[in-house]
DNA sequence: TAGAATACGCATAAATTTATGCGTAATTGT
DNA sequence: ACAATTACGCATAAATTTATGCGTATTCTA
């Protein structure tokens, strides 16, 4: 398992959001399982893109970091639906204020996008 | 310069907030720039962990990105200044919110980050 | 009874971000 | 004159995150 080597700095608030919340996926695991979409394959199925062992990976810091819970089923095939924490609904405003800004400001953010060359590749 | 490979997902506002957004330093340097602090010195000062290379990068993007302008004055020490544009003040809420989630879970956020083991040598 | 679905996992490679070594130049204050 | 301040920059190393190769096991379904 790999370890930090960096102290992390945590003097204002949006470090913590940074050093939780940073996971490629992450926010939008948290997004969908409060629409109800709790398990994996449902996920796996929402968002393509997400690889299944990193959005694993993802998901099991979201458990371990105190955003979701984990249950497991053991049913005959065994079964395992995630839900929201006190703290994962704490998180969902924020959530939808990021998504709605994003989504009024589509147009210009994606500009932004195109004239970096970093991204020329691949936007 | 470094040119990414792996497509960018942009089916929702999230992964604009990500890309572009996603620096170590760059909400914190848009906020205080909103504070008034415009010159990269006091900024620096402000920020005193950040490299100036590295601060100077992400201040390089956000400009680009269109979050803030440069100024600079043809005086006899150069004299540089930074300061929100429109897009970068319709971020600012955002900031405020995040910033402030940060600082009511403080307690438990933090909790969450010591008992990752990943963290166990720097927090 | 073969194939699809469900869930879990280790080791390593690849991509990406962040840090740092080493420099340049002009000006101000002492 | 000399240290301190302000600003800019290239090349690489190091840290961190994300992706992927290769596997295990069980159960339902056609």
């Amino acid at each position: 398992m790999y370890q930090k080597k960096t102290p992390v700095q945590l003097d204002c608030g949006l470090h913590f959001f940074k050093e939780l919340l940073n996971g490629k996926w992450k926010l939008m695991l948290v997004y969908y399982i409060s629409k109800n979409l709790k398990r994996p394959s449902e996920l796996q199925r929402k968002i393509p893109n997400a690889d299944r062992r990193v959005m694993d990976q993802q998901l099991q810091e979201l458990v371990l970091h105190g955003f979701i819970n984990k249950k497991t089923f053991n049913t005959k095939v065994p079964k395992v639906e995630y839900e929201l924490t006190e703290l994962g609904e704490k998180l969902l405003p924020l959530i939808l204020t990021i998504e709605q800004w994003g989504e009024e400001n589509r147009f210009v953010l994606n500009k932004a996008l195109e004239k970096d060359p970093k991204f020329e590749n691949v936007v």
